[in-house]
DNA sequence: CACTAACACTTAGTACACTAACTATTAGGG
DNA sequence: CCCTAATAGTTAGTGTACTAAGTGTTAGTG
């Protein structure tokens, strides 16, 4: 493996360009969001039980690729946003049941926009994005084994 | 432009492969930082002043994409551990003179190992990998217009 | 040369994100 | 059936990140 004279150069790592592209581009979502008093970690949630819901805290984590202990606090933000329910399941009283609210599914057509805006400002091409996207998910899939 | 029947679809959202790539990635640092006390972060901060030393704390954030107000405690515990000093600037005493110490620079030589072991770690090319931080280059220039 | 604006950093406050320890509930084996 | 182990969330503690407000220093202008 030859990573060049210096392994160390900071314009070479692709750590710091995640971590710079990541607070990047959630910075471009941060004025789109704000109006709603989301965060973008608590926007990722939505986007979650808009696809599926009610689900429990494990089934959101693992979506999400999150510890409990970070969506447990998001969580109890989120519903005194009043976009969310918590209570806990029937059947089984470990599990809490998160579901969205009248405002959280009325969010969803407001929320359709955002992806829109964010592209525009991108201002790349969509095959460009998708190209990434499969880059990202094959990083994904790497750290995953 | 068209995003598809779903543009909420959690699986198609960049931001989303950004924030876990970014998170899984630096997980992949973590065991091999931990023996020097050190996180993600203060480690790039580290790269930084390797490239170049001493440096003051704008110039710092300016090179890594961070507020002042981020840097300013992370630069304190990086003293504290003993990596690096702090001290005002005589020529301008508003700049803080952030600098190596004899273990911080000693340290880089240990360092050299980390990029090879993410890599090893991460089992894809370096052609990929290349390819790869040239895309994210491109996001961070979008987001800097 | 005083005085105000700009600058460099710090502090306070909020919200993740992770590890470790804890609580409550359920499931499984003797 | 009891009793232990596993499971689902929560809490505590540390360390980023960001915005806004504050402090001290320098520079630029009348």
């Amino acid at each position: 493996m030859d990573l060049g004279p210096d392994p160390l150069a900071l314009d070479r790592q692709v750590c710091f360009a995640l971590s710079v592209a990541s607070r990047s581009v959630i910075a471009i979502y941060r004025p789109l969001l704000e109006p709603h008093g989301l965060t973008h970690p608590q926007y990722l949630v939505l986007l979650a039980l808009w696809q599926s819901s009610p689900r429990s805290v494990r089934d959101i984590g693992e979506t999400l690729r999150h510890e409990p202990a970070t969506l447990s606090p998001m969580l109890k933000r989120l519903e005194s946003l009043g976009y969310v329910t918590r209570r806990r399941a029937r059947a089984d009283e470990r599990q809490l049941e998160v579901d969205l609210t009248g405002a959280g599914r009325t969010l969803r057509a407001e929320a359709e926009k955002i992806p829109y805006r964010v592209v525009e400002k991108l201002g790349m091409s969509i095959e460009e994005l998708e190209a990434l996207h499969k880059a990202l998910s094959r990083v994904i899939a790497a750290t995953e084994r």
